[in-house]
DNA sequence: CCGATTATTCAACAAATGTTGAAGTAAATT
DNA sequence: AATTTACTTCAACATTTGTTGAATAATCGG
């Protein structure tokens, strides 16, 4: 029975179950051109497997789309959960530095995708298009990463106990974006700094981002902080003149193009 | 000549010239599915045209889309710069506030997706994805905005001389990223605050996105400014410990995965 | 009013889509 | 060894895909 391990089958020249290498060639086509941009067939071909197996292993190409990006979910949150209560406890004196705490977020995340191999590029490649699209997004970014997400929050809240929450909230959307932005790996810094930064190197991005992100929460909740002021107009400093500029020029706002029917839902 | 001026075909119930129905109804289903989530026929039953249309007019699928995404390009670089160019001109005593060229550069999007109608709307929810995709957005993101981002970041580091020009190639993405999630408009950030933050209320974004980046860009060149120091390690306090977690377990990196051919376009 | 250009419709095309059921084969269990 | 279970293959399915060509209708220049 031990013998003959690998050549299980007539094909499968070279690699394991199946199942998984239906998955991994999912994981990197999906990342590569979304949902509806890969076939079974293109996945299957990839993993040198017959089309019916897809069905067969998953149900169905939607579920094995869900299949892709829940597998290695669960590894991250763990890590990052761990990261960030021990970051919580290490916190000598006081509360931890909001640096600390965006790092534990990010980290992980970060070094896998440099150095987890191309599954989990492809994988956070994946997320960066998922997180971004309003079909995608609301369901599985949700699911699977909400309640990391509100310990998250939770800490932060802990460390920036005079800041109102919802400055808290709108910058770990900007967070996000950023961080997400940086797994898509589009390489467009690369062309704009003629080669300066490049966006495949992630070790950048980790020295940065929470560098950044910190600064901007202190930001956000510097000025909130004041109780009853609205922070909702103005652009930023206090001292500041011209900051708004005036209605942009053919300002859409009032009239304009309203014409024909230039917007009509459907 | 001049009598029936509505109803000049059968079809058309209400609206103007059927290239520009066109235009609409795949702005908003690009948007919502990107580009292969969506069929002509959803897009020219959409428009209440016929399927032929599509071909005739932009010559297939793919030159729409590049038609859609093309369309308010020019007129949002056009404002844009305007705006960048007279906060920078406006800034009297010395260089501009960093929050007032995010601003310019934020400003015009934001308004128009608020205020702008549902068109515009839709077109900043497809600027989201398309600026997370790696097959798009190198592409159309590079082609379409590249000479504005250029110039914003050099306006950029006028303002900001001491700092590496690496620093602001970073912030400047971490900047896109945030903006572009922002557009998005998943929904997200409604759940995770229960209602606290809702990420359809683009002011609020406005009222916080230049503070935040700009304290982010400041961050980084502070951190930067001391010319031999390389800033590519570390998280950012000077006393950290135990950041970085074990290795990955089940490393893919080295076999899997490259048999067949890694890309065919159908 | 006429010819020409432009715009739209209709029907059809080959190719590709996701899924399925029956048949086949290897491994595990008895 | 027989039987069950798990996995894989093959061929086919009904739709849907993007695009096209010929025919029809509208618009415009004269």
């Amino acid at each position: 029975m031990r013998m003959m391990r690998r050549k299980t089958r007539a094909r499968n020249p070279a690699a394991g179950p199946a199942k998984l290498r239906i998955l991994d060639a999912a994981e990197e086509r999906f990342a590569r051109n979304g949902f509806y941009g890969v076939s079974v067939r293109d996945i299957t071909e990839a993993a040198g497997v017959d089309v019916a197996l897809v069905s067969y292993h998953f149900g169905g190409k939607r579920e094995l789309f869900a299949a892709v990006f829940q597998r290695r979910a669960q590894t991250l949150n763990a890590e990052r959960l761990a990261l960030l209560e021990q970051v919580r406890r290490q916190a000598l004196p006081g509360t931890p530095a909001i640096e600390e705490i965006v790092n534990a977020f990010t980290f992980p995340l970060l070094e896998r995708s440099a150095r987890g191999g191309p599954g989990w590029k492809s994988y956070f490649a994946l997320i960066a298009q998922v997180n971004n699209s309003p079909e995608w997004g609301p369901v599985l970014m949700t699911e699977h990463f909400d309640p990391l997400v509100e310990r998250f929050i939770a800490v932060l809240r802990e460390a920036l106990p005079d800041c109102d929450p919802r400055e808290i909230y709108w910058g770990y959307q900007f967070l996000t974006g950023a961080l997400t932005l940086t797994f898509a790996e589009t390489g467009r810094i690369d062309k704009l700094s003629g080669g300066l930064c490049r966006s495949s190197d992630l070790d950048s991005v980790h020295a940065r981002l929470a560098r950044y992100v910190a600064a901007g929460f202190r930001a956000l909740c510097a000025y909130a902080k004041p109780a009853g002021v609205k922070p909702a107009t103005g652009t930023a400093r206090p001292r500041q003149r011209a900051a708004k500029p005036r209605s942009p020029s053919p300002s859409p706002g009032r009239r304009a193009r309203r014409r024909t029917s230039p917007e009509r839902r459907r």
